[in-house]
RNA sequence: AGCGGGGUAGCUCAGUUGGUUAGAGCACAGGAUUCAUAACCCUGAGGUCACGGGUUCAAAUCCCGUCCCCGCUACCA
């Protein structure tokens, strides 16, 4: 059977996570994790803080912190948010505190270096003696040698557009201290992206089935794909091994060289917790398991190509991804999440105020699956109020409240007679519904929801056309038999939502006066004609607790 | 600058390999109803599909050009 490997792109412990980062590759792998258990399918979710890299110890550094001390604040603080949506991995560790990760990452670096994919070459450098470290980009700043603009970076000069080479800029300054680096010679390894690109890596794109925003972008990629520097000058980060460093020191492996290994220590990690240490091996190292990626656009060189090409190339049989669901960029209202550009907000305090499970459901309802998207709060309260209050919430609320008027809190029976009209009345009011598990699985989860909704909007319809409360007056046995189908829906509903919002999914199950967890019960098929057994048999179930599901929300101001 | 994505109803977006009067949700208007969270249901209005050319019996969909928005451009993550 195929085992599901799932990961979402590490967050980079240097600050919060922001709504973006959620929308783009967290909550959607949390409804495809959810789901696929919900199938049945065996899942691993695995995901963890990357807590290398240059910007980390500036981070540290300016909040006069410890790297260590610094990115366990984040690391926490970001697995705090994830708790707070809900968005529920399996294993949750850090590049910097699992026990499994160095070893590993030095590993690929011997095994790619034994494959002959490692090339040392030495370059030139811009240092600063003051902040002893080698500049990277980003941290040089001059005066631009083609428009002479004094404010040129280390990449872009921002008056004249010229591309910059950081060599060339007129009087190098640090961005860090405005003092002048000095240009040193320093050795570094590259992976040789164009030798595995041509051995396997083209091959194996060319063949994949990508989704279309990310086919695009890598066709583009695999025209050039340079060596690649994956060693820095410092001190944090995994060191180079020492059998291999052929007497050079202080060199640790590049960020992006040592993240995406997580993925698999991590999994090392969790496996050893659980007492089978070798299980990683059918996670990573076995053909039946489909390894899924979900990151943002931003991430699909690494993932589609630099990392297949670091798997393959250790020689050792590592899957190779299944599907790298890359989604667009998601962004407030007129920009970019920014903190630097205060265009964000704390997070922490929004999911106070909003029910955290109504956040899930706006951002599922409006993800950058395929083009950029927006989030706006009073986008989110309209949302609320109209589908999920009014639609969703509601039909619950009515057919729940009429029962337990009228039937004493108990599901009313279904007459046999009453059955074969009610199912046809049922299947023409959800004619043009479709499955959300389908969607679901084909990762476009926007639809999926929308699917739900309208599989609410159906019952709606259903409800409206058999007028129970009319029937009621009349003939109560028909009455019944109408509520008793509605309930029936209702608790498909309640199986249906359980992905996007859990809680809200038990409520409503335990509304019914259902047992146990929602999400056991299953993914039931969508009824129609060619499924026409699909009750199972509510008659006569005393209700739960009644409450509103999802209240409406007064517009702020 | 190069590469990639986007520009479709007031708003958020769908539109599969080009094929009948371009769709959905929300918002808006009218009607019906009263079980329900002023909710539900029905009906309606609405768009020269960024702009200009071209290919075709037929283009939102393919080709060329122009203008805007966004992202990436790899020793930033």
């Amino acid at each position: 059977m195929t085992r599901h490997l799932v990961t979402s792109a590490l967050p980079y412990a240097n600050g919060p996570i922001h709504l973006g980062h959620v929308a783009g590759a967290y909550l959607p792998a949390d409804l495809y994790v959810r789901g696929l258990r919900q199938m049945g399918e065996e899942v691993l979710f695995v995901c963890g803080a990357d807590e290398h890299g240059v910007a980390i110890t500036i981070g540290a550094e300016k909040a006069k912190q410890g790297y260590d001390e610094y990115v366990e604040h984040w690391r926490g603080d970001i697995k705090k948010t994830f708790d707070s949506l809900g968005i529920a991995f399996d294993t949750w560790s850090g590049t910097s505190v699992c026990p499994d990760h160095e070893e590993t990452t030095q590993e690929f670096f011997r095994l790619l270096d034994d494959q002959g994919y490692l090339i040392r070459r030495e370059i030139e450098q811009l240092y600063c003696t003051k902040d002893e470290m080698y500049l990277a980009d980003r941290y040089v700043e001059g005066t631009c040698y083609n428009c002479g603009a004094e404010n040129a970076r280390g990449d872009e000069c921002p008056d004249c557009g010229t591309w910059i080479e950081t060599l060339r800029l007129k009087e190098p300054r640090c961005k860090l201290c405005g003092g002048p680096p000095e240009r040193r010679t320093t050795s570094h390894w590259f992976l040789d992206l164009p030798a595995l690109r041509d051995k396997k890596i083209a091959k194996w794109i060319e063949d994949h089935d990508w989704k279309s925003n990310v086919s695009a972008f890598i066709k583009g990629l695999l025209k050039d794909a340079p060596e690649r520097a994956i060693t820095r000058d410092m001190k944090w980060g995994v060191p180079v091994p020492e059998d291999r460093a052929e007497g050079i020191s202080g060199k640790v492996l590049y960020v992006w060289f040592d993240a995406p290994i997580g993925y698999i220590s991590f999994t090392k990690e969790w496996a050893r917790k659980q007492g089978r240490p070798d299980d990683w091996k059918l996670w990573w190292q076995n053909d039946e398991t489909h390894l899924t990626h979900f990151i943002g656009k931003d991430n699909i060189p690494f993932h589609c190509l630099v990392f297949p090409s670091m798997l393959w190339g250790t020689g050792q049989n590592y899957i190779l991804p299944h599907a790298v669901p890359a989604n667009e960029f998601y962004s407030m209202a007129g920009g970019k999440f920014s903190t630097s550009e205060g265009r964000t907000f704390d997070l922490e305090e929004y999911l106070k105020e909003i029910d955290p499970e109504v956040v899930r459901c706006y951002l599922t309802a409006t993800l950058p699956e395929t083009a950029d998207a927006e989030f706006k709060k009073e986008d989110l309260v309209t949302f609320n109020n109209s589908s999920l209050a009014s639609n969703l919430g509601n039909l619950g609320s009515r057919v729940l409240k009429f029962i337990a008027k009228n039937f004493d809190s108990q599901i009313p029976e279904l007459a046999p007679e009453h059955e074969a009209d009610l199912d046809k009345l049922l299947f023409e009011c959800s004619a043009s519904c479709e499955d959300p598990g389908k969607d679901l699985l084909a990762f476009r989860f926007r639809r999926s929801l929308e699917d739900v909704l309208a599989l609410a909007t159906a019952a709606n319809v259903f409800m409206q056309r058999c007028e129970p409360w009319k029937t009621n007056k009349t003939d109560p046995v028909l009455a019944g038999s109408q509520l008793n189908t509605l309930c029936e829906w209702i608790a498909l509903l309640a199986r249906w939502l359980a992905p996007f919002a859990p809680g809200k999914a038990q409520e409503l199950w335990q509304q019914l006066g259902a047992e146990g967890e929602v999400s056991q019960g299953g993914w039931p098929k969508v009824p129609s004609a060619e499924n026409p057994q699909w009750r199972s048999g509510l008659g006569g179930r005393a209700l739960g607790e009644l409450g509103t599901l999802f209240p409406r929300i007064d517009a702020p101001e």
